[in-house]
DNA sequence: TCGCTGACCCAGG
DNA sequence: CCCTGGGCCAGCG
């Protein structure tokens, strides 16, 4: 399995409303410290996905910006101010407020997903 | 196979 | 605040 799969698993599973940063979707993705193979896994993804993939920013709190997206990257924004998301005027949000916190059993859940074992109870 | 590219993160000056 | 360097992996010709 390409390790952009569980990428896109854990990213599937930040909910609605809330962000999570590169390096938090790569260790929960079991890829600790390799924050930047989510970004290229991002990369890839269509826009038309299912993926939400907006709800992924970087460690500052801020959207990195995408030559991919065509100068399209206030879209990413817009999508999360839809889901109530504030930003502050400098293009930041309150970590504190909207980071994805999963707890240890949700993890443990995602990993099965991984490996195509749905854990019914 | 090699070289290039690409949405990151941390530490230091 | 700015900039710099090192670490990490996948797709394409």
């Amino acid at each position: 399995m390409s390790s952009y799969a569980a990428i896109y698993a854990i990213v599937r599973h930040i909910p609605y409303g809330q962000v999570a940063t590169y390096g938090q979707v790569a260790t929960l993705a079991a890829l600790p410290g390799q924050a930047r193979l989510v970004g290229y896994a991002l990369y890839r993804v269509d826009p038309d996905s299912d993926i939400p993939w907006h709800r992924v920013i970087n460690a500052k709190g801020t959207i990195s910006q995408s030559s991919l997206r065509h100068g399209t990257d206030y879209l990413q924004q817009a999508l999360l101010e839809a889901e109530g998301v504030v930003f502050k005027a400098n293009g930041q949000l309150d970590l504190r407020a909207y980071q994805w916190q999963p707890d240890a059993q949700l993890r443990l859940l995602d990993l099965d997903a991984l490996c195509g074992r749905v854990n019914p109870g």
